[in-house]
DNA sequence: GTTAATAAGTTCTGTACTCAAACATATTGG
DNA sequence: CCAATATGTTTGAGTACAGAACTTATTAAC
């Protein structure tokens, strides 16, 4: 035994632990960003939870959250709650007040909405269009929603900028949309024309894509860093994927669209130019016809689908399953996701049946990630795209919460 | 016009070029870990391109390549070709003898190399096996083979460690591999086999992901960050992806497995479970019989297939063609891939018909990203295995050379 | 050939970030 | 009330890096 001795230097455990904090699509964001960001997405935190999954040191983490307190970014509260051995942590909140507007515009509306820090949806106008917008008129209708709210907007919130999610493809840095087919929009530079029109910040990306980073940081698929996301809507199916908590671009901006893999070789033609894709393959009209349904909500879908017992709507069910389970065995063997969260009509076909489209996805897929992988119907709901884009929005700020108040 | 007063304080260009230097694939990498891999990247650069690739200023990059060059990691010297105007700026360059070890087992040989930092082969032994080697098999024979190099290795390299490539399914973190079909392998600890053998510190991985990297790092995709490799061999067609710079592993490490793609309906089964796969309809065996040829040398078979009339053959080649463009055109709409780079057989295909298969993958994919999409044979052939396993051994160490240096 | 112009290496100093140690504080369980 | 525990707070030090000022090596111009 050694008494009296000289004790060994204390062991200094120095990686933080590893896998604890994702890692973002954004570049790697500076210690108050990472702080902030945590906060966001977590709703609240200790600080006690911060200095553990942050890693750095706790003299450091208070001094971080003073700085971030003194820039209005977020506070600090009495715990609450049973507490536990020990000297009790205060509560880091974000402060709502700050904001971010959201953007979304479709074929029969433009969807205006105000989301705070931490993820609450403050307000949402969605704005009917007679047609399908263009993009001025989309760009026009969204800034006069903005000018209506500009004085509530000014006395209670700080706007970090204007997030936009578009049913197209578009070009990652610029905020172009290439193209957005059921929208008829073909190199739109939205990003600028909102900017004008709001005096905004503006960063536009696509819709499913927002919506799969969305249901990752407050969704269905909270902390899970390899997702596969589908939307089943009126117009197509839309997709996107995060990987390593990343979510994936491609060069340009355009992947994501699972929607266009080959689900039968001898199925009809499709608008991409190709055939047999799973978007031409399943389809929510279909199955709103066997059911003499015409509204496409998806709750009511789903009820009617778990109701039925007519064999022409569970043969058409079943049909839309395989080529679903097909396209996501493709996926799940490419990405080895951890889980598929599905949104829109293809949630309301899972939940329908959700051990056949498990078992059909496990049989089109190797055995080890087929597996592993989960099925989970989307959380978020309607609020899914104003959150997804004021994300976006947000992603700045959170990145660099210092450099981003002194720029403005 | 204003003259003689105070010039405005001279504008202070901030951030690096962005997008100049690639993200990789571990963790963010330290100051020096950046300049040393950007080093072993591209086989020497002069300090004033490190400064602009890393965005650092240059007194700072003076001290970093002082202290890799004290831990003789890399030496400077003169530059050589035409001057510019101005101060030359030496030439940094890798030290060679800095060195990992890389390990290939396949089902008839297991294959040891010594790869220097640079990237440079070094040695290639293949060691010729009865029969399918068993993981014990294969470890035993490499740690031989590295046993016998082993005063050469002692007195003219610093060995960094070992790097094995295997086919199969490996998990990520601890170095099992947990299913290798041709190799009949099932949870063998090669890491920790490997270790015990050697002594030397071991990781493992993928062969066909880390034949992406290595395509990307030193071969026909240098530079591109976003791209999908397919290798074709006598055993079936492997895969890896790499987005954003970043290899995707999923959340276990079983990404990459394009080969089992649903690419006919009405195929037949494949030994996954499916049936149809890209694996089952797109094999060597065919067109080596149809030819005549009996070794699975992918240059003999290119040759080959360029220089055959023999219509069975073509019709064969069509249909291969055809299945392998569906596959390419779905992983090109998902991941929107600069660069799809083909090795082996799938090679030797591209070279029978390129503009076929341009054509195809085009028709099979959505406009944009098919339209930037390119198709590349793969360039670093029979080094390619060696190369990427090197770099599985090189990684630490590249991430963090002084914590590397310090802990051995 | 000397002299600018240019681009880069070198030296020095300041600052922001972070950690560790010592200390202070608030809680639970005896 | 006291020990044990977990945490916040204060202080001092170390490190990485930027920026300014200076030095050096090259080409281009006269």
């Amino acid at each position: 035994m050694r008494e009296n001795g000289v004790m060994p230097i204390a062991e200094t455990p120095k990686n933080p632990e590893p896998g604890t904090e994702l890692a973002r699509s954004g570049s790697p964001a500076s210690s108050p960003g990472r702080i902030l960001t945590l906060v966001h997405r977590h709703g609240s935190l200790s600080r006690a939870q911060l200095t553990r999954l942050t890693g750095l040191n706790r003299s450091t983490v208070g001094v971080l959250i003073a700085a971030l307190a003194a820039q209005g970014l977020l506070y600090e509260a009495a715990p609450e709650g049973e507490a536990q051995v020990g000297r009790p942590s205060p509560e880091v909140h974000p402060n709502p007040a700050v904001a971010a507007l959201a953007v979304n515009p479709e074929i029969d509306a433009v969807t205006i909405g105000l989301v705070g820090l931490g993820g609450r949806v403050f307000k949402k106008i969605r704005y009917p269009t007679q047609r399908i917008p263009t993009a001025a008129e989309a760009v026009n209708i969204a800034a006069a929603v903005i000018a209506g709210m500009r004085g509530e907007l000014d006395a209670q919130y700080r706007v970090v900028g204007v997030g936009v999610a578009v049913p197209g493809l578009v070009t990652g840095v610029d905020g172009v949309v290439r193209h957005a087919p059921h929208l008829d929009w073909h190199n739109e530079p939205v990003a600028d024309m909102m900017a004008a029109a709001t005096g905004y910040r503006v960063r536009v990306a696509n819709d499913a894509s927002l919506a799969a980073e969305a249901e990752m940081t407050f969704g269905a698929a909270t902390g899970i860093a390899n997702l596969i996301y589908l939307n089943g809507g009126a117009s197509g199916i839309g997709g996107g994927i995060v990987a390593d908590g990343r979510l994936l671009t491609g060069v340009s901006g355009y992947a994501g669209e699972i929607g266009h893999t080959l689900v039968r070789s001898d199925g009809i033609s499709c608008h991409c130019g190709a055939f047999g894709c799973l978007e031409t393959e399943v389809r929510q009209a279909p199955l709103l016809a066997a059911l003499k349904l015409d509204a496409g909500d998806p709750a009511a879908l789903a009820r009617a689908l778990r109701a039925t017992e007519d064999p022409a709507v569970t043969a058409e069910v079943d049909r839309q399953i395989a080529h679903l389970a097909t396209a996501i065995g493709n996926v799940v063997n490419v990405f080895n996701p951890e889980a598929v969260v599905l949104d829109g009509f293809l949630a309301a076909l899972y939940s329908a049946a959700p051990e056949q489209l498990l078992a059909a996805v496990s049989a089109r897929s190797m055995r080890e990630p087929g597996a592993q992988v989960t099925i989970h119907p989307a959380a978020l709901g309607a609020d899914l795209m104003m959150v997804g884009a004021a994300e976006l929005a947000f992603a700045a700020l959170l990145a660099d919460p210092a450099g981003f108040m002194e720029a403005r």
